[in-house]
DNA sequence: GTAAAATTAGACGCCATTGTCTAAAACGTC
DNA sequence: GACGTTTTAGACAATGGCGTCTAATTTTAC
Protein backbone atom coordinates (compact mmCIF):
# COMPACT_ATOMS: atom_id res chain seq x y z
CA UNK A 1 0.00 0.00 0.00
CA UNK A 2 0.86 3.42 0.18
CA UNK A 3 2.70 3.87 2.98
CA UNK A 4 6.21 5.80 2.82
CA UNK A 5 7.66 4.89 -0.78
CA UNK A 6 8.77 8.97 -0.15
CA UNK A 7 12.59 7.60 -0.72
CA UNK A 8 12.54 8.35 -4.86
CA UNK A 9 9.42 10.95 -3.99
CA UNK A 10 11.17 13.05 -2.22
CA UNK A 11 14.48 12.71 -4.09
CA UNK A 12 12.73 13.62 -8.01
CA UNK A 13 10.53 16.38 -5.65
CA UNK A 14 13.89 17.89 -4.47
CA UNK A 15 15.37 17.37 -8.18
CA UNK A 16 12.69 19.25 -9.70
CA UNK A 17 12.97 21.84 -6.99
CA UNK A 18 16.53 22.66 -7.95
CA UNK A 19 16.21 21.94 -11.50
CA UNK A 20 13.09 24.56 -11.52
CA UNK A 21 15.06 27.04 -9.43
CA UNK A 22 17.68 27.07 -11.85
CA UNK A 23 16.01 27.42 -15.56
CA UNK A 24 13.31 30.12 -13.63
CA UNK A 25 16.17 31.83 -12.70
CA UNK A 26 18.22 32.06 -16.02
CA UNK A 27 15.13 32.42 -18.10
CA UNK A 28 12.51 33.80 -15.88
CA UNK A 29 9.12 32.39 -15.41
CA UNK A 30 7.81 33.19 -19.28
CA UNK A 31 11.07 32.29 -20.65
CA UNK A 32 11.41 29.42 -18.86
CA UNK A 33 9.69 26.26 -20.39
CA UNK A 34 8.79 23.02 -18.53
CA UNK A 35 10.97 20.82 -21.29
CA UNK A 36 14.03 22.25 -20.07
CA UNK A 37 13.51 22.12 -16.50
CA UNK A 38 12.18 17.97 -16.93
CA UNK A 39 15.71 17.68 -18.73
CA UNK A 40 17.76 19.48 -16.48
CA UNK A 41 16.18 17.45 -13.55
CA UNK A 42 16.45 14.08 -15.76
CA UNK A 43 12.57 13.91 -14.60
CA UNK A 44 9.76 12.99 -17.36
CA UNK A 45 7.57 16.10 -18.27
CA UNK A 46 4.84 14.42 -17.12
CA UNK A 47 6.20 13.72 -13.76
CA UNK A 48 6.52 17.62 -13.14
CA UNK A 49 2.91 17.74 -13.34
CA UNK A 50 2.27 14.73 -10.96
CA UNK A 51 3.73 16.64 -8.38
CA UNK A 52 2.77 20.30 -9.09
CA UNK A 53 -0.55 21.02 -11.08
CA UNK A 54 0.71 23.71 -13.25
CA UNK A 55 3.71 26.16 -14.25
CA UNK A 56 2.74 28.68 -11.85
CA UNK A 57 2.24 26.24 -8.94
CA UNK A 58 5.95 24.75 -9.52
CA UNK A 59 7.30 28.53 -9.51
CA UNK A 60 5.61 29.28 -6.25
CA UNK A 61 7.00 26.17 -4.93
CA UNK A 62 10.09 27.20 -6.28
CA UNK A 63 9.70 30.51 -4.94
CA UNK A 64 8.41 29.39 -1.24
CA UNK A 65 11.82 26.98 -1.18
CA UNK A 66 14.49 29.12 -1.79
CA UNK A 67 12.71 32.11 0.85
CA UNK A 68 12.84 29.23 3.39
CA UNK A 69 16.48 28.55 2.83
CA UNK A 70 17.45 31.82 2.63
CA UNK A 71 15.18 32.75 6.32
CA UNK A 72 17.21 29.99 7.80
CA UNK A 73 20.95 31.04 6.46
CA UNK A 74 20.06 34.42 7.50
CA UNK A 75 18.77 33.91 10.75
CA UNK A 76 22.32 31.41 10.98
CA UNK A 77 24.51 34.49 10.25
CA UNK A 78 22.74 36.79 12.69
CA UNK A 79 22.90 34.33 15.44
CA UNK A 80 26.70 34.78 14.47
CA UNK A 81 26.60 38.72 15.29
CA UNK A 82 29.96 39.65 17.92
CA UNK A 83 28.20 40.34 21.47
CA UNK A 84 31.42 42.12 23.12
CA UNK A 85 33.71 44.54 21.99
CA UNK A 86 36.79 43.11 22.66
CA UNK A 87 37.95 43.04 18.76
CA UNK A 88 34.82 44.74 17.43
CA UNK A 89 36.66 45.77 14.02
CA UNK A 90 37.81 42.20 13.40
CA UNK A 91 34.19 40.64 14.78
CA UNK A 92 32.15 43.23 12.76
CA UNK A 93 34.41 42.29 9.32
CA UNK A 94 34.08 38.63 9.66
CA UNK A 95 30.23 39.15 10.69
CA UNK A 96 29.91 41.08 7.56
CA UNK A 97 31.87 39.01 5.36
CA UNK A 98 28.86 35.57 6.29
CA UNK A 99 26.38 38.18 5.38
CA UNK A 100 27.21 39.17 2.45
CA UNK A 101 28.65 35.69 1.31
CA UNK A 102 25.73 33.86 2.95
CA UNK A 103 23.06 35.68 2.64
CA UNK A 104 23.38 38.58 -0.35
CA UNK A 105 26.09 37.94 -3.10
CA UNK A 106 24.97 33.97 -2.76
CA UNK A 107 23.12 31.90 -5.37
CA UNK A 108 19.71 32.13 -3.55
CA UNK A 109 20.14 36.12 -2.46
CA UNK A 110 20.83 37.07 -6.09
CA UNK A 111 17.75 34.57 -7.45
CA UNK A 112 15.10 36.41 -4.96
CA UNK A 113 16.04 40.04 -6.20
CA UNK A 114 15.71 39.16 -9.37
CA UNK A 115 12.71 37.12 -8.68
CA UNK A 116 11.02 40.21 -6.75
CA UNK A 117 11.99 42.67 -9.30
CA UNK A 118 10.30 40.74 -12.46
CA UNK A 119 7.87 38.84 -10.94
CA UNK A 120 7.00 41.18 -7.76
CA UNK A 121 4.13 42.93 -9.60
CA UNK A 122 2.42 39.37 -10.51
CA UNK A 123 3.08 38.09 -7.26
CA UNK A 124 2.59 40.50 -4.76
CA UNK A 125 1.50 38.10 -1.84
CA UNK A 126 4.55 35.77 -2.93
CA UNK A 127 7.44 38.08 -2.08
CA UNK A 128 5.36 40.78 0.29
CA UNK A 129 6.32 37.82 2.70
CA UNK A 130 9.87 37.26 2.13
CA UNK A 131 10.35 41.28 2.24
CA UNK A 132 8.82 41.31 5.87
CA UNK A 133 10.64 38.04 6.68
CA UNK A 134 13.72 38.62 4.84
CA UNK A 135 14.76 41.93 4.90
CA UNK A 136 12.59 43.34 7.17
CA UNK A 137 14.14 40.90 9.45
CA UNK A 138 17.35 41.94 8.77
CA UNK A 139 16.83 45.34 9.31
CA UNK A 140 15.04 44.98 12.78
CA UNK A 141 17.17 42.54 14.15
CA UNK A 142 20.45 44.02 13.20
CA UNK A 143 19.49 47.48 15.14
CA UNK A 144 18.59 45.20 18.08
CA UNK A 145 22.58 43.59 17.88
CA UNK A 146 23.77 47.42 17.47
CA UNK A 147 21.66 48.62 20.08
CA UNK A 148 23.15 45.91 22.63
CA UNK A 149 26.68 46.86 21.34
CA UNK A 150 25.83 50.58 22.08
CA UNK A 151 24.11 49.55 25.27
CA UNK A 152 27.74 48.28 25.90
CA UNK A 153 29.02 51.52 25.50
CA UNK A 154 30.71 50.08 21.82
CA UNK A 155 29.23 52.48 19.73
CA UNK A 156 27.20 55.70 19.82
CA UNK A 157 24.04 55.28 17.43
CA UNK A 158 21.73 57.81 17.66
CA UNK A 159 19.14 56.00 15.23
CA UNK A 160 19.28 52.13 14.94
CA UNK A 161 17.14 51.55 12.44
CA UNK A 162 19.56 53.91 10.28
CA UNK A 163 22.48 52.28 11.59
CA UNK A 164 21.29 49.00 10.48
CA UNK A 165 20.40 49.59 7.11
CA UNK A 166 23.82 51.47 6.68
CA UNK A 167 25.77 48.60 8.21
CA UNK A 168 24.55 46.97 5.52
CA UNK A 169 24.29 49.27 2.78
CA UNK A 170 28.45 49.71 3.56
CA UNK A 171 28.81 46.28 3.48
CA UNK A 172 27.43 46.11 -0.47
CA UNK A 173 29.21 49.25 -1.30
CA UNK A 174 32.25 47.35 -2.96
CA UNK A 175 30.37 44.27 -4.38
CA UNK A 176 26.98 45.65 -5.44
CA UNK A 177 28.26 46.41 -8.93
CA UNK A 178 29.96 42.70 -9.25
CA UNK A 179 26.12 41.52 -8.00
CA UNK A 180 24.16 43.03 -10.30
CA UNK A 181 25.76 42.03 -12.99
CA UNK A 182 26.04 37.98 -11.88
CA UNK A 183 30.01 37.70 -11.07
CA UNK A 184 30.59 36.32 -7.80
CA UNK A 185 33.45 38.11 -5.52
CA UNK A 186 35.97 35.99 -4.10
CA UNK A 187 37.14 35.37 -0.86
CA UNK A 188 39.40 38.25 -0.72
CA UNK A 189 37.44 40.47 -2.33
CA UNK A 190 34.22 39.63 0.38
CA UNK A 191 37.61 40.54 3.23
CA UNK A 192 38.37 43.65 1.87
CA UNK A 193 34.96 44.62 1.05
CA UNK A 194 33.59 44.35 4.98
CA UNK A 195 36.75 46.09 6.09
CA UNK A 196 36.49 49.12 4.34
CA UNK A 197 32.65 48.73 5.27
CA UNK A 198 33.48 48.00 9.32
CA UNK A 199 36.20 51.12 8.79
CA UNK A 200 34.06 53.46 8.18
CA UNK A 201 30.94 52.07 10.06
CA UNK A 202 33.20 52.37 13.03
CA UNK A 203 34.33 55.93 12.07
CA UNK A 204 31.00 57.19 12.35
CA UNK A 205 29.93 55.02 14.81
CA UNK A 206 32.55 54.39 16.93
CA UNK A 207 33.64 55.61 20.05
CA UNK A 208 35.70 58.24 19.59
CA UNK A 209 38.46 56.24 22.30
CA UNK A 210 38.18 52.90 21.09
CA UNK A 211 38.50 53.15 17.35
CA UNK A 212 41.71 55.37 17.29
CA UNK A 213 43.37 52.90 19.58
CA UNK A 214 45.19 50.91 16.95
CA UNK A 215 45.26 53.19 13.88
CA UNK A 216 47.05 56.38 13.62
CA UNK A 217 44.78 58.91 13.74
CA UNK A 218 44.51 58.13 9.43
CA UNK A 219 45.20 61.90 8.90
CA UNK A 220 48.50 60.60 7.62
CA UNK A 221 47.28 59.45 4.37
CA UNK A 222 45.29 62.81 3.09
CA UNK A 223 47.53 63.67 0.00
CA UNK A 224 49.18 67.38 0.17
CA UNK B 1 11.44 62.64 -53.86
CA UNK B 2 12.50 61.11 -50.58
CA UNK B 3 14.09 64.45 -48.42
CA UNK B 4 13.33 64.04 -45.34
CA UNK B 5 9.33 63.14 -44.52
CA UNK B 6 10.95 62.13 -41.18
CA UNK B 7 8.21 64.29 -38.98
CA UNK B 8 5.68 61.79 -38.59
CA UNK B 9 8.09 58.73 -39.19
CA UNK B 10 9.90 60.45 -35.96
CA UNK B 11 7.05 60.35 -33.95
CA UNK B 12 5.80 56.52 -34.57
CA UNK B 13 9.75 56.01 -33.52
CA UNK B 14 9.91 57.19 -30.33
CA UNK B 15 6.43 56.29 -29.74
CA UNK B 16 7.09 52.54 -30.49
CA UNK B 17 10.38 53.21 -28.22
CA UNK B 18 8.54 54.30 -25.19
CA UNK B 19 5.74 51.57 -25.75
CA UNK B 20 8.36 49.43 -26.36
CA UNK B 21 10.68 50.33 -23.05
CA UNK B 22 7.24 49.80 -20.97
CA UNK B 23 5.86 46.55 -21.90
CA UNK B 24 9.65 44.91 -22.26
CA UNK B 25 9.85 46.91 -18.18
CA UNK B 26 6.83 45.23 -16.97
CA UNK B 27 7.10 41.70 -18.93
CA UNK B 28 10.70 41.10 -19.76
CA UNK B 29 12.09 40.04 -23.12
CA UNK B 30 10.40 36.42 -23.41
CA UNK B 31 7.28 37.91 -21.68
CA UNK B 32 6.80 41.26 -23.91
CA UNK B 33 4.74 40.71 -26.99
CA UNK B 34 5.01 42.40 -30.32
CA UNK B 35 1.50 43.03 -30.59
CA UNK B 36 0.89 43.80 -27.15
CA UNK B 37 3.80 46.93 -27.82
CA UNK B 38 1.95 48.11 -31.09
CA UNK B 39 -1.21 48.34 -29.01
CA UNK B 40 0.14 50.60 -26.27
CA UNK B 41 2.00 52.35 -29.02
CA UNK B 42 -1.14 52.67 -30.74
CA UNK B 43 0.44 51.41 -34.60
CA UNK B 44 -0.01 48.59 -36.33
CA UNK B 45 2.58 45.38 -35.77
CA UNK B 46 4.06 45.96 -39.35
CA UNK B 47 4.84 49.70 -38.57
CA UNK B 48 7.24 48.07 -35.94
CA UNK B 49 8.72 45.45 -37.96
CA UNK B 50 8.85 48.12 -40.86
CA UNK B 51 11.51 50.01 -37.92
CA UNK B 52 13.17 47.15 -36.50
CA UNK B 53 13.63 44.08 -38.45
CA UNK B 54 12.70 41.81 -34.97
CA UNK B 55 11.88 41.58 -31.34
CA UNK B 56 15.85 41.48 -30.30
CA UNK B 57 16.64 44.78 -32.83
CA UNK B 58 14.08 46.34 -31.04
CA UNK B 59 14.90 45.23 -27.43
CA UNK B 60 18.43 46.71 -28.03
CA UNK B 61 16.97 49.99 -29.59
CA UNK B 62 15.33 50.28 -26.48
CA UNK B 63 17.90 49.58 -24.10
CA UNK B 64 20.43 51.90 -25.84
CA UNK B 65 18.09 54.53 -25.38
CA UNK B 66 17.31 54.54 -22.54
CA UNK B 67 21.07 54.18 -21.43
CA UNK B 68 21.66 57.30 -23.54
CA UNK B 69 19.22 58.74 -21.54
CA UNK B 70 20.38 57.63 -17.74
CA UNK B 71 24.23 58.73 -19.17
CA UNK B 72 23.13 62.09 -20.01
CA UNK B 73 20.86 62.66 -16.89
CA UNK B 74 24.24 60.98 -14.89
CA UNK B 75 26.66 63.92 -16.22
CA UNK B 76 24.11 66.09 -15.51
CA UNK B 77 23.38 65.87 -12.31
CA UNK B 78 27.07 65.01 -11.39
CA UNK B 79 28.09 68.69 -12.62
CA UNK B 80 26.01 69.69 -9.52
CA UNK B 81 28.45 68.94 -7.13
CA UNK B 82 29.18 71.47 -4.71
CA UNK B 83 32.44 73.02 -5.16
CA UNK B 84 33.06 74.44 -1.75
CA UNK B 85 32.79 73.96 1.79
CA UNK B 86 30.45 76.35 2.53
CA UNK B 87 27.65 74.55 3.78
CA UNK B 88 28.83 70.90 3.35
CA UNK B 89 26.08 69.04 4.74
CA UNK B 90 23.54 70.95 2.90
CA UNK B 91 25.09 71.18 -0.30
CA UNK B 92 26.12 67.35 -0.30
CA UNK B 93 22.62 66.15 1.03
CA UNK B 94 20.94 68.47 -1.95
CA UNK B 95 23.44 66.42 -4.33
CA UNK B 96 22.38 63.22 -3.10
CA UNK B 97 18.80 63.62 -3.38
CA UNK B 98 19.11 64.84 -6.71
CA UNK B 99 21.64 61.52 -7.14
CA UNK B 100 18.66 59.17 -5.99
CA UNK B 101 15.67 61.10 -7.42
CA UNK B 102 17.25 61.18 -10.88
CA UNK B 103 19.38 58.48 -11.87
CA UNK B 104 18.95 55.40 -9.35
CA UNK B 105 15.31 55.93 -8.05
CA UNK B 106 14.16 56.96 -11.82
CA UNK B 107 12.13 55.05 -13.90
CA UNK B 108 15.28 54.52 -16.58
CA UNK B 109 17.36 53.69 -13.74
CA UNK B 110 15.05 50.93 -12.12
CA UNK B 111 14.63 49.49 -15.69
CA UNK B 112 18.22 49.47 -16.40
CA UNK B 113 18.99 47.55 -12.91
CA UNK B 114 15.83 45.25 -13.75
CA UNK B 115 17.23 44.24 -17.62
CA UNK B 116 20.69 43.76 -16.49
CA UNK B 117 19.86 41.51 -14.09
CA UNK B 118 17.23 39.68 -16.42
CA UNK B 119 19.05 39.75 -19.56
CA UNK B 120 22.71 40.58 -18.44
CA UNK B 121 23.99 36.96 -19.54
CA UNK B 122 21.97 37.04 -22.76
CA UNK B 123 23.49 40.23 -24.14
CA UNK B 124 26.94 40.53 -22.61
CA UNK B 125 28.05 43.25 -24.53
CA UNK B 126 25.27 45.51 -24.81
CA UNK B 127 24.95 46.05 -20.67
CA UNK B 128 28.93 46.23 -20.86
CA UNK B 129 28.97 49.42 -21.86
CA UNK B 130 26.50 50.88 -19.65
CA UNK B 131 27.98 49.20 -16.51
CA UNK B 132 31.43 51.37 -17.67
CA UNK B 133 29.65 54.91 -18.67
CA UNK B 134 27.01 54.83 -16.08
CA UNK B 135 28.26 52.97 -12.93
CA UNK B 136 31.43 52.99 -13.59
CA UNK B 137 31.59 56.39 -14.54
CA UNK B 138 29.70 57.64 -11.28
CA UNK B 139 32.22 55.67 -8.94
CA UNK B 140 35.30 57.19 -11.04
CA UNK B 141 33.55 60.96 -11.24
CA UNK B 142 32.23 61.15 -7.39
CA UNK B 143 35.91 59.85 -6.83
CA UNK B 144 37.47 62.67 -8.30
CA UNK B 145 34.68 65.20 -6.74
CA UNK B 146 35.34 63.89 -3.75
CA UNK B 147 39.39 64.27 -4.10
CA UNK B 148 38.44 67.95 -5.07
CA UNK B 149 36.99 68.41 -1.24
CA UNK B 150 39.60 66.84 0.17
CA UNK B 151 42.47 68.84 -1.46
CA UNK B 152 40.41 71.98 -0.16
CA UNK B 153 40.71 70.01 3.32
CA UNK B 154 36.75 69.89 3.58
CA UNK B 155 37.05 66.41 3.92
CA UNK B 156 39.37 63.58 5.22
CA UNK B 157 39.62 60.34 2.89
CA UNK B 158 42.26 57.74 2.54
CA UNK B 159 40.85 56.07 -0.40
CA UNK B 160 38.75 57.96 -2.78
CA UNK B 161 37.36 55.44 -5.27
CA UNK B 162 35.91 53.12 -1.92
CA UNK B 163 34.52 56.78 -0.31
CA UNK B 164 33.22 57.54 -3.49
CA UNK B 165 31.51 53.88 -3.40
CA UNK B 166 30.37 54.57 -0.19
CA UNK B 167 28.84 58.06 -0.44
CA UNK B 168 26.68 55.98 -3.29
CA UNK B 169 25.48 53.19 -0.81
CA UNK B 170 24.87 55.22 2.13
CA UNK B 171 22.80 57.44 0.13
CA UNK B 172 20.47 54.23 -0.82
CA UNK B 173 20.77 52.51 2.15
CA UNK B 174 17.11 53.83 3.48
CA UNK B 175 15.81 53.47 -0.02
CA UNK B 176 17.06 50.61 -1.59
CA UNK B 177 13.96 48.18 -0.36
CA UNK B 178 11.38 50.71 -1.68
CA UNK B 179 13.77 50.67 -5.55
CA UNK B 180 13.59 46.75 -5.18
CA UNK B 181 9.68 46.34 -4.18
CA UNK B 182 8.99 48.58 -7.46
CA UNK B 183 8.23 51.88 -5.09
CA UNK B 184 8.89 55.28 -5.60
CA UNK B 185 9.98 57.07 -2.83
CA UNK B 186 8.51 60.58 -1.79
CA UNK B 187 10.43 63.67 -1.56
CA UNK B 188 10.46 63.54 1.77
CA UNK B 189 11.53 60.16 2.06
CA UNK B 190 14.82 60.93 -0.64
CA UNK B 191 15.55 63.78 1.67
CA UNK B 192 15.43 62.08 5.16
CA UNK B 193 17.34 59.64 3.05
CA UNK B 194 19.96 62.10 2.03
CA UNK B 195 20.14 63.29 4.89
CA UNK B 196 21.00 60.55 6.86
CA UNK B 197 23.39 59.12 4.45
CA UNK B 198 25.35 62.30 4.38
CA UNK B 199 25.04 62.96 8.46
CA UNK B 200 26.83 59.59 8.59
CA UNK B 201 29.23 60.55 6.07
CA UNK B 202 30.24 63.58 7.64
CA UNK B 203 30.81 61.68 10.67
CA UNK B 204 33.26 59.13 8.85
CA UNK B 205 35.00 61.51 6.57
CA UNK B 206 34.17 64.78 7.57
CA UNK B 207 37.45 67.26 9.15
CA UNK B 208 36.97 67.21 13.12
CA UNK B 209 36.25 70.88 13.46
CA UNK B 210 34.32 71.25 10.26
CA UNK B 211 31.66 68.66 11.18
CA UNK B 212 31.66 69.08 15.24
CA UNK B 213 30.37 73.05 14.36
CA UNK B 214 27.01 73.21 15.13
CA UNK B 215 25.81 69.74 16.07
CA UNK B 216 26.57 68.43 19.98
CA UNK B 217 29.14 66.08 20.29
CA UNK B 218 25.81 63.65 19.78
CA UNK B 219 26.86 61.39 22.92
CA UNK B 220 23.39 62.91 24.65
CA UNK B 221 21.06 60.36 22.45
CA UNK B 222 22.66 57.04 23.81
CA UNK B 223 20.21 55.46 25.98
CA UNK B 224 21.62 54.49 29.71
C1' DG C 1 -4.30 66.98 -57.25
C1' DT C 2 -0.92 63.52 -57.73
C1' DA C 3 2.49 60.35 -56.84
C1' DA C 4 5.51 58.24 -53.62
C1' DA C 5 6.04 56.62 -49.20
C1' DA C 6 4.28 55.09 -44.94
C1' DT C 7 0.75 52.90 -42.31
C1' DT C 8 -2.92 49.73 -41.40
C1' DA C 9 -5.74 45.53 -40.73
C1' DG C 10 -5.88 41.10 -41.41
C1' DA C 11 -4.71 36.65 -42.88
C1' DC C 12 -1.14 33.25 -43.08
C1' DG C 13 2.58 29.60 -42.03
C1' DC C 14 5.57 28.29 -38.68
C1' DC C 15 7.22 27.01 -34.44
C1' DA C 16 7.49 26.56 -29.40
C1' DT C 17 5.00 25.67 -25.34
C1' DT C 18 1.42 24.14 -22.23
C1' DG C 19 -1.19 20.66 -20.31
C1' DT C 20 -3.55 16.03 -21.18
C1' DC C 21 -3.68 11.32 -22.30
C1' DT C 22 -2.14 6.51 -22.97
C1' DA C 23 0.45 2.47 -22.88
C1' DA C 24 4.73 0.62 -21.53
C1' DA C 25 8.38 0.30 -18.24
C1' DA C 26 10.65 0.68 -13.68
C1' DC C 27 10.32 0.55 -8.88
C1' DG C 28 9.43 -0.89 -4.12
C1' DT C 29 7.05 -3.78 -0.94
C1' DC C 30 5.28 -8.02 0.43
C1' DG D 1 7.47 -13.52 -8.13
C1' DA D 2 3.12 -10.48 -7.77
C1' DC D 3 0.91 -6.20 -7.16
C1' DG D 4 0.20 -1.31 -6.78
C1' DT D 5 2.44 2.91 -7.52
C1' DT D 6 5.35 5.87 -9.86
C1' DT D 7 7.77 7.12 -13.79
C1' DT D 8 8.55 7.43 -18.63
C1' DA D 9 8.30 8.42 -23.61
C1' DG D 10 5.67 9.96 -26.91
C1' DA D 11 1.60 11.48 -29.22
C1' DC D 12 -1.95 14.92 -29.08
C1' DA D 13 -4.87 19.26 -29.37
C1' DA D 14 -4.92 23.97 -28.21
C1' DT D 15 -2.84 28.21 -27.67
C1' DG D 16 -0.13 32.09 -28.69
C1' DG D 17 3.57 34.54 -30.49
C1' DC D 18 6.78 35.71 -34.36
C1' DG D 19 7.67 37.27 -38.73
C1' DT D 20 5.82 37.64 -43.68
C1' DC D 21 2.71 39.01 -47.08
C1' DT D 22 -0.98 41.59 -49.42
C1' DA D 23 -4.25 44.85 -50.46
C1' DA D 24 -6.39 48.92 -48.91
C1' DT D 25 -5.89 53.34 -46.70
C1' DT D 26 -3.66 57.33 -45.00
C1' DT D 27 -0.10 60.64 -44.86
C1' DT D 28 3.30 63.69 -46.94
C1' DA D 29 5.87 66.28 -50.42
C1' DC D 30 5.57 68.92 -54.41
Amino acid sequence: MAGHRQRGQCAKRLSILDAAADVFCRQGFAGASIDEIAAVACVSRQTIYNHYREKETLFVAVVEDVMNRANAMLFSVLSSFPENADNLEDDLTAFAVRLNKNCICNHDGKFLRKLVQTEGERYPHLFQSWRQQGPGKLTTALSALLARLAHGRALVIDDFDVAARQFVALGNADLQMMTLFGETPSDAELEKAARNAVRTFLKAYGRPETEKTGHPPQLAAISG
